[in-house]
DNA sequence: CTGAAAGCGCTTACAG
DNA sequence: CTGAAAGCGCTTACAG
């Protein structure tokens, strides 16, 4: 049915392995019969079979993409990262494959089912929550990866990660410089290793202007339902009998849900209290009024993993193993201007 | 380094043909020699190679999903596709390769690189955008597909889309029954086919209903920058010599930048003017007013669109090759209550 | 029911 | 520089 070496061969009237040679550049041919061959591979629409090809190679040209579940892709930050992901893989030549551990029986061996079997060289690994024992396995069986967007403390594992510490510091020195000592945060849930991060930038900035860290101001939420649950946090914030007089929310979607209760309690921003977000979404720049953020670099982050990876692969170990991307605070006026 | 079925077939004492039939299930082999590999399997970590599984079968059990540019599967409506199509790609065992055109020479024979290469079994299309021509030519090379959320005229070609024609229907129907006559519409690019499937809804409920149509109450904007060509365009409309008393927006992002230019002239919604959205993203009920929108389905586009592609490939030749998703209208505020 | 052999489409030492 | 051969890890007719 489709073209083969051996069908090119015997047009051309040589051995399949000077075909081979031709097509893959080989210095062990004269120009003339790779030219010759070059031509009839072309006529005939020729395409090398990636299988046979990766079956004596031990490469597939396939890295992996491992979510943990397709959910979590949701938005304009996980699109910015495969967006970056794709440029790097594309422009060396590797596909993506998308996998996630959907926790079925098939998958009881996950990742080893994809590695084991041949499918990918490499793995680019987003997970923000889940345990991550399982995954780790894979340096034993020294199989490549790279965490994306989750800081791995041991130095040895590959990752690329947006600097959330310094997001959270950055954030509340805003708050702190605007005059705000009492700062409420409405985190994401704890499970996610970015609230953790978050909080302790905010820790970090209160501690370094002497400010005491009070838990009553601290309310835990939810990334995935982030304006329900900025509402509800929000609202307990306001109900505090010393209520904060700014609040730091973990997502700018929380902070929309953040918005609405202060408004609904008939109190402005930010003359009242002060709101600001994390993440710069796009809509964020259009709420009444428009709100100070922090702005991560999700393409960074997809480009270094990927070219991370693929450093590795190809034996070119990598200067740094270890990226923090940084990220940067969007002065707009839900905190007061300049 | 990697078990293979020799060394099992070593360790058990059988021929690796033998073991092939126990791993495959094949009912040419006794019960008890079958536990007896599977045991010896199981023990020592055995993976098939997919490589080489897919070399003799044919088969890649890979499924391509084709991308015009990654850029596109932006926002929580195409993460929705996605997770439709891993459902039931998990569900039958097919994993999912992305791909996309990047133009770049490499890829100057896309999306032939991919099939002729056996990557894939299958593919995946969403392209709104684009020719489609050399897709179509797929069919020539009877390599199955189907195309997501664009609805092909040729009953041939496999597609699952969501009804734009009756979205944009629903939704002028529901101004027309509060009352108004003129109806301004900001549509997407046209070069979307979106644009014109909506439009075409539209037209149709004005032409049911006696209505004329007024082109210069009509706006094209884009979709990629929904909110700041939506203030543009709505602007434009405020300024008509006599302008919409009401305007459907082609998304919702669209209808908040409307919403903008709305409240910049001072107008009140509902009362002065109605506006209504499309796709019902998850800001539009937090809006003020909340908003007034169409709803589609993107999980079941995903999930149809696969099952389809998987029913081809296992040669049920599904019943309907042609499927347009139901989209629903959420009535909120923004065109005045129930 | 099991084994020996051929073959899937390629690459790569080994001769010449 | 070119060819003949072996091998990548599997499946599947063909014998027995």
């Amino acid at each position: 049915m489709s073209v083969t070496l051996k069908e090119i061969a015997k047009i051309a009237n040589v051995n399949i392995s000077t075909v081979s040679r031709a097509l893959n550049d080989s210095p062990l041919i004269t120009q003339e019969t790779k030219d010759k061959i070059l031509a009839i591979a072309q006529e005939m629409n020729y395409f090398p079979n990636s299988l046979a090809r990766g079956l004596v190679s031990h490469k597939s040209e396939t890295l992996g993409l491992i979510l943990p579940k397709i959910f979590f892709l949701q938005g304009p930050f996980f699109s910015e990262v495969l967006r970056g992901i794709e440029q790097v893989s594309v422009e060396n030549g590797y596909n993506i494959l998308i996998a996630s551990d959907t926790g079925k029986d098939r998958d009881k061996n996950f990742p080893f089912n994809l590695t084991r079997a041949k499918r990918i060289d490499g793995m680019l690994i987003i997970n923000e929550q889940q345990r991550i024992s399982n995954l780790i396995a894979l340096k034993k069986e020294r199989f490549p990866f790279v965490f994306i967007n989750r800081y791995i403390k041991d130095q040895d594992i590959n990752c690329v990660a947006s600097n959330n510490v310094q997001g959270g510091k950055i954030a509340t020195e805003h708050l702190i410089e605007k005059g705000h000592k009492r700062i409420g945060i409405i985190t994401g849930s704890f499970e996610m290793a970015a609230s953790h991060e978050r909080f302790e930038g905010y820790r970090n900035a209160l501690k370094e202007k002497e400010l005491v860290f009070d838990k009553s101001l601290m309310q835990e939420g939810m990334f995935e339902q982030g304006i329900e649950t900025g509402t509800d946090c929000a609202m307990k914030l306001l109900e505090h009998e010393e209520p904060p007089t700014a609040i730091f929310a973990f997502s700018d979607e929380i902070a929309i849900g953040a918005m609405q209760a202060v408004k609904n309690k008939g109190l402005k921003i930010p003359d009242d209290i002060a709101i600001i977000g994390y993440d710069n979404i796009e809509y964020s720049a259009h709420l009444t009024p428009p709100l100070t953020t922090i702005s991560q670099d999700p393409f960074t982050i997809g480009y270094e993993s990927c070219q991370m990876l693929i450093d590795e692969l190809c034996d070119r170990k990598p200067a740094k193993n270890h990226l923090q991307i940084p990220v940067k605070l969007v002065v707009r006026d839900s905190c007061g201007t300049e």
